[in-house]
DNA sequence: ATCTCTAGTATGTTCGTACATACCTACATA
DNA sequence: TATGTAGGTATGTACGAACATACTAGAGAT
């Protein structure tokens, strides 16, 4: 890797400085944590003075892209979008943790369903053909109350089966035992009465809960998973991060 | 004006300038546009150096309360800043035109009030600030019927007051008039029971509600808008499309 | 084995200094 | 009158230096 500073250059020094730190951010080792150089390294690494290494440093500080610590060192922040969307790495459960709170799946199941009329068209599959369906039921480890009811159907094309484990985060798995990325997902969310849903959720039936629908795809528009949610209101708040940047 | 800079407190130099400043921008002539005392006369006022006033001016311009310029001086935001550009970027009334239904505003509301404390924090302004705040209800154009009660608040940085006209896309209307781009948002999705909200959009109490809440800034991650929304869930879907790609 | 102190390390704060660059004004020239 | 240029001013960039403070790890004591 080149860290050239031009010393010559019409561009402040302490600029080129923190546009090299944003690439050094996006390699894979800081991404995963590891400590930047010190300053005094990049100082003389780069032919700059400390101070302009901590001009730079400051503006990534502020634009949230860096975590310093005193008598430690600095490295890039950690990624936590509450929900990034569509993250390869997306699992409830991980999300979950970063807000503190320790899930574990209160009831799973895995079977085979027929298509209905909604899923074949999204599948482009005939009504009726065989999918695989997962119903899950997630909840605090901590008294055991259920969260959410998650109901994900399979394309058929993937290729899961009952054999496959659903106790991991689903996204991974099927990307790396069946190499499938998901990339895109639409979505749509209403608020609804509990109704049916109130006994799973262990909340009365005109208790509102919050329902999504997400339509999940490849990068080339191909469907992979239809997956529905039924969220307690009381003990989930759904969160979006959008970046048009 | 008394201005005090310990030396000996455990809060940093840079810090207490910082503090300072703050107040000093409040004072009227600064608000009205008045230039800042310039960096060296601030540097012997105080008894601290340059670079000690330089440090503390760097966080409050990355606030956006004070704007620098080269061979002239530093001075307080200008409430009307002037920029043009285009494209906008997200309009409840286009997009439910894309849905087939015609909506408009069945009432609109415009007003000072004092930044609370939740506000405040957002902004990062003081807790009691004026604030604008845009209040509208929308619903169908046949029937009138309500969709939506939308609550915004803007970052006095902004400028935008009881004048500017807010039956034009919202968005569009920051780009165009006072220069503000938004690129980012973070949002938070809950079902509620309407309860209070319930007479305003005509339906029963005990009846569930979409309520989001919406955090705006720009490209440097400064904050423009609080933006909540209450949506009837019989009326309307919340879609989101996210590619990443 | 566990606790405590200590030396080492990395960032935080602050100073002083020097020169670069953009801006404004006023004077001089065509 | 119009224009261009020179000097003054204020912020921008960059260096070097010193000490403060928070944290880590290892040596030494109990």
């Amino acid at each position: 890797m080149k860290l050239e500073i031009k010393h010559d250059s019409p561009l402040p020094l302490h600029v080129q400085v923190e546009e090299l730190m944003r690439k050094l951010l996006e390699q894979p080792r800081y991404r995963d944590g590891a400590l930047l150089p010190k300053e005094v390294e990049l100082s003389n690494l780069l032919g700059v003075s400390r101070n302009t290494i901590r001009q730079a440093t400051n503006k990534l500080e502020n634009e949230g892209l860096l975590v310093r610590k005193k008598g430690v060192g600095s490295k890039a922040a950690p990624k936590k979008p509450l929900y990034t969307g569509l993250d390869h790495w997306y699992s409830f459960t991980n999300e979950m943790r970063e807000r503190g709170i320790e899930v574990l799946n209160l009831s799973l199941e895995v079977r085979w369903v027929q298509a209905d009329k909604k899923l074949a068209a999204f599948f482009n599959i005939e009504e009726g053909r065989k999918v695989l369906k997962l119903s899950k039921l997630k909840g605090t480890k901590e008294g055991l109350q259920p969260i959410v009811y998650f109901e994900s159907y399979f394309h058929p094309r993937i290729g899961v089966d009952e054999q496959d484990d659903f106790n991991i985060p689903l996204y991974a798995m099927l990307e790396k035992k069946y190499g499938v990325r998901v990339v895109k997902s639409s979505e749509n969310i209403s608020a609804l009465m509990a109704g049916k849903m109130a006994k799973r959720l262990q909340i009365k039936p005109e208790d509102p809960i919050l329902y999504r629908e997400r339509f999940v795809m490849d990068a080339g528009d191909r469907p992979i998973e239809y997956n529905t949610g039924y969220y307690r209101s009381d003990r989930f708040i759904y969160s979006i991060n959008i970046n048009k940047a």
